[in-house]
DNA sequence: CCCTGATTCGC
DNA sequence: GCGAATCAGG
């Protein structure tokens, strides 16, 4: 598999997801979770907190009295990897100044909303079966870092179509819209009146077809074939 | 062990 | 440019 352009911009778009790169590996099909880390730092994605990255590193502030070490130079190819000895003495010498400025404990916290802000804009675009978010063509990455509290939910059937519509009742006048998920002992059918030339019912094709954002190339939308995240 | 992302380096 | 191998933290 080569990095079609396709492919990347499927790439960039699941990576400022926050998709890690093994889901975007799967998604994409025919490479590895390595290819994908790979091509995203040549494409210069950002980086996202990794578990080996703590952030900053020594330099912020040096030993205070002891040495500066002047870049030990990589010694021998030997196996060892770190000498504990010495790390054990860096880390005792250096006492930690924390002289920075410490916010007043006493600052209330007003988090997310600001006062004089009410929420101008949500970007829940839609969550079908799939639960996907859709964004603006130009929004690179999504407003929403920490994960979008969607939860799927057990959606009953309208009482007049109590007992579960099956597979093997559908037909193109029902609604084919699938609660749960297969496999699962209750999984069924939406079963109600199909929107004629559709095959969902009026609400749920409300849900299955959402506006289409004035996009000329038109992307393949959902990465998702069916299945969103299950309910356990 | 599993997972994660970062980096290296031969191709 | 690509990605397997490797590293290293959670």
């Amino acid at each position: 598999m080569s990095w079609t352009d396709e492919r990347i911009d499927r790439l960039k778009a699941m990576w400022s997801e926050g998709k890690t790169a093994s889901q975007i590996a799967d998604e994409l099909g025919g490479v590895s979770r390595n290819a994908v880390i790979g091509k995203a730092h040549r494409l210069g994605l950002d980086s996202r907190p990794s578990p080996v990255k703590p952030g900053d590193e020594k330099g912020a502030a040096p030993a205070p009295a002891a040495a500066p070490p002047a870049a030990e130079p990589r010694p021998a190819p030997s196996k060892v990897k770190e000498r504990p000895a010495i790390a054990a003495i860096l880390e005792a010498a250096a006492p930690m100044p924390e002289d920075e400025p410490r916010p007043a404990p006493a600052a209330p916290a007003p988090a997310a909303a600001a006062p004089g802000k009410p929420e101008t804009n949500l970007v829940y675009r839609s969550i079908g079966p799939g639960g996907f978010i859709r964004q603006g063509p130009g929004e690179q990455q999504a407003p929403i870092p920490p994960a979008p509290p969607r939860r799927l939910v057990p959606a009953k059937p309208s009482p007049e179509i109590a007992d579960k519509t099956s597979l093997l009742e559908l037909n193109d006048r029902i609604c084919k819209w699938p609660i749960g998920h297969p496999g699962e002992p209750d999984f069924h059918f939406c079963g109600q009146q199909a929107n004629p030339g559709y095959p969902y019912c009026v609400q749920h094709c409300g849900v299955a077809y959402q506006a289409q954002l004035p996009r000329r190339d038109r992307r393949p939308p959902p990465p998702l074939p069916y299945g969103g995240p299950r309910v356990r």
